[in-house]
DNA sequence: TCGCTTCGTTTTGTATACAAACGGGTCGGA
DNA sequence: TCCGACCCGTTTGTATACAAAACGAAGCGA
């Protein structure tokens, strides 16, 4: 990990993440090679990455740009991101360790306290917690893969939605009512309680979206074609 | 698509994909640089973009090898596959234009015949327009490119169990079955169908790679940790 | 005989130099 | 004045040269 080329993909995607490169900034080889102070080369297969993975766009003209981020988007994302955390949830509830997601249930309940006295970086590690326990009880690297390359881009959009204190308190219920129900073997509940997260997680994220883009003021442009 | 990179990714993307690079095999980059005749810098890219799809396995050792294809990474793959593929389904039943599945559904009527005058390619070609159909009914571009990795796999696992003209026709019928129930608007039978599918299509191609693989004779190593 | 260290070869990782292509701008003509 | 073609600058794409690191083998010592 040492790699130039690794250390600037790191960076770049950190940036892109944090909203410090903003959606549809152009991306140069040049200026950017020499910013992170690596040569082209390694450059190149930074940003070839960030464009297998998403956030970088070379669709449009020649050179890349940060991809975009629309409500359209972030609800194609979702639509994706259903389909595989309830199915995994399915899968956890039949093959996890149910001491694991018990223990888990115990501290979403007593997120509220969390986010008082650490705030909501403490209850976003909390989830990634939760999302690496999920990984573990699947033991499929095949489906992890899936799933990261859906966290990646939900990281991007849930820094608009960030600071939230009421959602994230019921975002914390919602998780820990996934929790019991996985450790309980629960598969339907398991599902169901998904789909209602990921829905109030959507909504949220939209209405935040839509209040910070006042209308006809198109954050930066639309999605891919019409 | 004129680019170097591009035409040396191709050319070993196919390779890989029709077993001609073989499991296991490594890649060297200035061997295969010779003999794409490319330079390495393209070559380095077209490597990291097959690493990144998963065709390419770059975590063991310094030189890149073919990607495993265990019984245990199809089950995986299958694994998300299920999930990808039965909300699509889903999602396509309330979306479709029932014109579109209709015609797809005679066609997999027929496809005996298909399978008789034509062979198996031009069945394969017509399970393609059923994905395409599939796609164009979800109408998002975040899905299809998941759904796209799941396929990209699934091509190299299906050319162990290509030529069963039994199992064919019997796809065929599942097919048929899952373009009605999405015409129809029916979103419990176009899920569960294609859950149906899916398990048998998996059942083949381990016993395809069981009889294979005679015992004592592992392909090519293990899937990936323990 | 087994294990460790050390050296050599091979391979990857990085930097730079060069070529080609795209875009913008300007000049000329209608 | 408007449209089109051409030219130039910038940027990407490719090739090669160099540096560093890893694997393997051989030799030494216990």
């Amino acid at each position: 990990m040492a790699r130039a080329s690794d250390s600037a993909y790191k960076a770049l995607r950190e940036q892109i993440l944090h909203w410090q490169l903003l959606p549809g900034t152009p991306l140069s080889e040049i200026e950017l090679a020499e910013r992170l102070g690596v040569s082209r080369t390694p450059l190149r297969a930074a940003l070839a990455r960030l464009a297998l993975e998403g956030l970088v766009d070379t669709s449009r003209g020649r050179t890349g740009v940060v991809s975009d981020v629309s409500a359209a988007s972030i609800t194609d994302l979702f639509e994706l991101r259903e389909a595989l955390e309830t199915q995994a949830a399915r899968l956890a509830a039949r093959r996890c360790d149910p001491n694991v997601f018990d223990a888990l249930a115990a501290r979403f309940a007593s997120a509220p306290e969390l986010l008082l006295t650490e705030g909501s970086d403490a209850y976003y590690a909390l989830v990634t917690e939760f999302d690496a326990a999920l990984d573990h009880a699947l033991g499929n690297a095949v489906y992890r893969g899936a799933l990261d390359g859906v966290r990646l881009h939900l990281a991007r959009a849930r820094r608009i939605a960030t600071a939230n204190p009421d959602r994230l308190a019921r975002s914390a219920e919602e998780h820990r009512l996934i929790c019991t129900a996985i450790r309980d073997g629960d598969v339907a509940l398991a599902a169901s309680a998904t789909t209602v997260h990921l829905n109030a997680s959507l909504t949220t994220i939209l209405e935040t979206l839509e209040a910070r883009t006042p209308a006809g003021h198109p954050a930066s442009g639309q999605k891919g074609s019409a």
